[in-house]
DNA sequence: GCGCGCCCCGAACGAATGTTCGCCGCAAGC
DNA sequence: GCTTGCGGCGAACATTCGTTCGGGGCGCGC
């Protein structure tokens, strides 16, 4: 627990955050002055010192506006827009939606916290057609994120496209002497077996989202 | 697609969008300047009006370093922290975990991007333990999230407080004549039933979330 | 060539902003 | 009563910062 504010010190602490939330940008000693009717500049400068000192705020000297609020809130957890390249099927493998591989032109993109993909680089996402991966709890609808990749060990879930079909699917992957198994995580439905020339993984996947309705 | 910007402008706008990026104010004019290496202060202003009229940021005149970057980035897609408060069985009921009902006192937060709860008040999370809700896509370790409510709708996924027990437990809800099926989503597990006196419900599944691993 | 639009330059001006300084009130401790 | 520390006040003062202004170069259409 951080040392404990005074009442003004928690007003102007609190108009800051609020200040920051929808302006975007720092308000300025004037502002939280105003804002919190004060009456002296000084004053505010004086709380704001304060508040330094017991570590809610950063403040850059000789720049104006140059207040940072330290701590859990904006800093931390930041959003990543993942892009949406797509659809791809859990089920009948249905063709590669837009350009070569996945297209990259779309602007659908998924907002998630960071801890979603903790820190994996290029990572992309689809959306679920079918319900062949049901029993590794994906469902039809939800969205797949999944991270650029070559290969597979196996029994690992991966987009894979099948070049005979000009398709991309969704299933685990087991490599299997001279051929590939293509697994699906529903047991009513039936492998896909094929040769590993046929097949070219896409990415593998790391983790779902069902999209609350 | 928005208007083609110049090099310099480009420039810019990257610029801008990296310094919000680790220091959290906008730069002023002047800063710019020197981190894109500008000869003047109005050769920035310039561009930075240009970028105003092809829509790239917004200018708030008369306060300095008043620049917001507009569109998809940072802007809108806001997050919030969600309480974690407990643990809930899917499976064994397991007691309360802390006071009276989930106990409020746990800094244990988990933060969602606003589109998980779309704006419902007061949503509040629980981890959950054991295989009970698989069919319904919720496995062990998942993290759900509930609305409050006093009353469900048969088949509505609920967290229920069996008074008798002392314990809370998330299950399927369905009231049949004078008593009420508390229905696991997993073939291998039996039902509980109870009188309707005997649970209290204490909030209405909105969504899960698995956190990756 | 000439005008025009676009982009850039340097310097200066004035408004916005952070900081300092002397002074005051109040409560706690001696 | 006196001192000391905290918190506040108001008025300068010194920087920082945004804006303006006269001017220049370059390519394009007439």
């Amino acid at each position: 627990m951080r040392e404990e504010l005074s009442g003004k010190q928690q007003q102007i602490f609190e108009f800051l955050r609020t200040f920051l939330e929808d302006k975007d940008y720092p308000p300025s000693i004037r502002d939280i002055q105003e804002g919190c009717g004060i009456s002296s500049t000084s004053v505010v400068d004086y709380n704001l010192r304060k508040l330094e000192e017991k570590g809610y705020i950063r403040r850059d000297r000789e720049v104006s506006r140059g207040i940072e609020i330290l701590g859990a809130r904006r800093n931390r957890a930041r959003i990543i827009e993942i892009p949406v390249l797509g659809t791809i099927a859990a089920g009948q493998p249905i063709p590669v939606p837009t350009s070569d591989r996945f297209g990259n032109d779309s602007d659908d993109t998924v907002a998630v916290t960071e801890d979603m993909i903790r820190g994996r680089p290029n990572v992309f996402a689809l959306r679920v057609k079918g319900t062949s991966m049901i029993e590794d709890l994906i469902d039809d609808g939800d969205i797949v994120f999944l991270e650029p990749a070559q290969a597979a060990s196996n029994g690992e879930k991966v987009a894979v496209w099948l070049k005979d079909r000009g398709e991309v699917t969704l299933k685990r992957y087991y490599h299997e002497g001279t051929r590939v198994r293509l697994q699906p995580a529903n047991s009513t439905m039936e492998p896909i077996y094929t040769a590993p020339e046929n097949v070219e993984i896409q990415g593998r996947f790391i983790s779902s989202l069902r999209p609350s309705g």
